[in-house]
DNA sequence: GCAAGCTTCCAAAGCGTTTCGGATGCGGGA
DNA sequence: TCCCGCATCCGAAACGCTTTGGAAGCTTGC
């Protein structure tokens, strides 16, 4: 293991003004600089972490803590998403930790671990709650973060998010313009933000038009196939049975479809249906049949940001340059049609 | 933050005396360590990890290095392996790191990078190849390792693995004794080394029996539904064709049912399938018709040893107690029967 | 009564880095 | 000539921990 002192004594330099070098600081020559530079190449020099963290207060560490309950449906997504943030980390020589939570023991225990053991410089957040009690906790503590998605809490904090409020919104509003007045709307896990979000668009929606919300219409579950297919059945089952469907995932969706199909009901002829299409892998709206229409906004387009983001909250940088709004693009294809009662 | 010197002046005692109390050193008095050890949690005392890195060569992390190329249809797979040993190293308060290697880069570079900053105590090595360059490499760095699987390398290291000739041989050996002769071999990715053992297996079965090796009935590639199906169609096709397969996982042999239904050959009436089955989620081979013969070893129970292995390794317990076997067993049920031609 | 041996404690050094507070030498303005 | 500013360098302290090499007090055996 080559130190600085190794390099020092190599360059008959202080140790001093080796690090200084290294780090780019001003009230060192260029030319000793390139000579350092090309010593510590040579004698493969690597700065050991450790001290350096212990001197400057910063580990180059940063964190996920995975939440101990989790479902397989989300597998492919939770692939894509710690490749995506390993992968940005590892290229500003950031590690990336991952830490399950236990089952046992409180979510914010182990952030607070994590930080007291002096490890981790910062933490992305994923699923963001209506109330996350993970926001006030780390910004008590001073610890940079950033969301993936927003919360209702008053403070102002890094961010990486789409318009939610738009998605609902605009799902909502084409359907009511095709003529749709019994709208259901098969949304996330209650209490998650980009549910509440979404929630918020449809209501307005509604609203704007003079129809009345209808708590029967709307239905929290997991984003899964089941959930869409079990709530599908239901609700066409029932007295007054929808004329158009808003899923809030594509995974929701394909159990509408395959309800639908099962209970003989055309689409979009009888009913329509749109979602909200994260890009996941392995499920293109574009393939199904009829192609669905869609609001669009791919995940694995977040975590390229989010690890940008965060690395800007280590650097420091001011609030207004780490609060991002992804895209959302609306794609009008097969599936809506005029209610034919 | 409370550090050693804070606990030593609420205690009166010496900074030394507070380390060795609470790491369990013996010339500490019990009643002192006690009492150390209440205030130290009363105070939220958590060791520094750079600090006691810098001060023993260890940091209490240990790493995963993901090679740049994955395939979705082992997601599922990979985040049960990470949950599964991430959980194992939280127990023992190790942490555990993810690292992507960069499509770009060497892979032994990512290694190298992680060893030099000092930052890395360990390794978690799964893929094993035939002759895996990464073995010598850490051996020669002095870096414990365990490695998911073995090699031919002659060197003994610290594994957790299963009897793969034995899967192969087993395999291979119940069809012959069923009266096949050819006997179709869809193993995994060529240079694996699971899958040259299991081939090892395959022709020692045959050899016994006065088979022939037929190359064209040998086929390596993706562990993958396609793979397998395509493979299949191709063989069945052939002017002699197979009277049985044997796959090497079971997405592999999902194609192969897929194939031989698609051909309209009944199985096991004209086609006997057999595979090894890791016991992989949302692939029950018991589920399909009809229910499959198999040998059997839940991947998913290694994580725990592997874990184990290398917490052991970095104990410095001897080899003999770093090398285990998990176990492997031969379940018969109906997708084996006599060959009609 | 004294050496020997425990048990329990401690001061200080060291791990590799950053950083604070100068030091040195040189050129130019007064 | 003297002083100031600038560019370039350096020594030493500090970060929080472990560990080495004793020291102090007590008990034991002779």
């Amino acid at each position: 293991m080559t130190t600085l002192k190794d390099l020092s004594k190599a360059l008959g330099l202080s140790v001093t003004q080796v690090s200084r070098a290294l780090n780019g600081h001003s009230d060192v020559n260029e030319t000793t600089r390139e000579r350092v530079r090309s010593v510590a190449k040579s004698l493969n020099y690597h700065p050991n972490l450790s001290a350096r963290r212990l001197a400057t207060g910063r580990s180059g560490i940063v964190g996920l803590v995975i939440p101990a309950s989790h479902s397989h449906a989300g597998d492919h997504l939770f692939v894509q998403q710690i490749r995506g943030l390993s992968e940005r980390f590892s290229q500003s020589d950031i590690r990336f930790i991952l830490h399950m939570a236990s089952p046992s023991e409180d979510e914010l225990a182990a952030y607070r671990r994590l930080i007291d053991s002096a490890s981790l410089d910062g933490f992305v957040l994923t699923d963001a709650l209506d109330d996350d009690p993970r926001i006030g906790f780390l910004q008590k503590r001073g610890v940079p973060f950033v969301m993936h998605g927003r919360t209702k809490s008053a403070e102002s904090f890094p961010y990486f998010d789409i318009d939610n409020f738009a998605v609902g919104y605009q799902l909502t509003r084409h359907l009511i313009d095709m003529g749709h007045r019994r709208i259901a709307l098969l949304n996330g896990l209650k209490g998650r933000s980009y549910c509440s979000e979404r929630e918020r668009g449809y209501r307005q929606a509604l609203n704007e038009s003079g129809i009345d919300f209808d708590p029967s219409l709307h239905r929290n579950g997991p984003m899964e196939q089941e959930f869409g297919l079990i709530e599908t059945i239901t609700l066409m089952k029932s007295a007054q049975p929808p004329t158009a469907f808003i899923s809030g995932n594509t995974w929701i969706a394909k159990g509408i479809y395959d309800a639908l199909n099962a209970l003989g009901a055309r689409i979009p002829a009888d009913v329509s249906v749109v979602s909200h299409d994260d890009d996941l892998p392995l499920i293109a709206t574009d393939q199904f049949t009829p192609p669905m229409t869609v609001t669009q906004s791919p995940l694995h387009n977040s975590w390229t940001p989010l690890a940008e983001i965060l690395l800007g909250a280590l650097r420091g940088e001011p609030i207004e340059k780490l609060q991002e709004l992804g895209e959302v693009t609306f794609v009008s294809r097969a599936s809506v049609m005029r209610p034919s009662r």
